[in-house]
DNA sequence: TCAATACTTTCACATATGACTAAGTATGAG
DNA sequence: CTCATACTTAGTCATATGTGAAAGTATTGA
């Protein structure tokens, strides 16, 4: 079974927008109906949708309909992945500079 | 000394572009000018520009100018308060799940 | 059966974005 | 001093985005 492995250029986008940030945290607490969502928020309920919906394309949100009400629920495996590429480029640059500190060390001790 | 809290609008909106995260890439390698930048891509100078102006605002990369050359630097301050975000929010739903099932398991030994 | 509820779809609008070209500015090398 | 190099700025264009209002559809409860 491989990795998950998302559109980063999608997930990254789905998370610039401070309203989609605020339904990601609310999902966090638990699973949620689309006027649970909508609730805190003061924009017009398609406008809520769309984020969903576009937090859904990103893999960071499933969603299922039961009768009239969909109920979404986060998913963190994209948000895992996208954490991944952060740590990784992270660590690419820690370690380039744990290099060069090493590496000027052992001239500071030639030099004496 | 406070925590550096960046504009995550903008941090994660810097990442949301291919050609961005491929120029943080090249920089984690160490600094470049923004010739050195320009040559894998083509795409316009002033394009290119653009996107590091972009991940400057972002304060994920930082640039000095010396005569005709500006050199770049990544800055991993942004890219770690924005993994703390994404760390913050996959632990928080963990945790819920981790007590979901603790409860679920004592519901099942209480029936027994 | 009907009204209420919970979404869903469509269209419109203002703003932002990512690309381009062209021209300009500053610096360095010969 | 002149030319080459390395950016920088300005304007344009096509596309995308985030909001809204209006109307529609599906389901549920009385």
């Amino acid at each position: 079974m491989t990795k998950y492995e998302p559109d980063l250029d999608r997930t990254f986008f789905a998370l610039a927008d401070p309203t989609r940030r605020a339904i990601i945290g609310l999902l966090c607490a638990g699973p949620k109906t689309v006027s649970d969502l909508a609730e805190p928020f003061d924009i017009a309920l398609p406008s809520l949708l769309k984020h969903v919906q576009l937090l859904e394309k990103a893999g960071i949100v499933t969603s299922e309909k039961r009768g009239r009400v969909r109920t979404c629920s986060v998913d963190t495996d994209a948000l895992r992945a996208t954490d991944r590429w952060l740590q990784a480029h992270i660590t690419e640059w820690e370690t380039r500079l744990e290099r060069m500190e090493a590496h000027i060390q052992r001239m500071k001790e030639n030099e004496q």
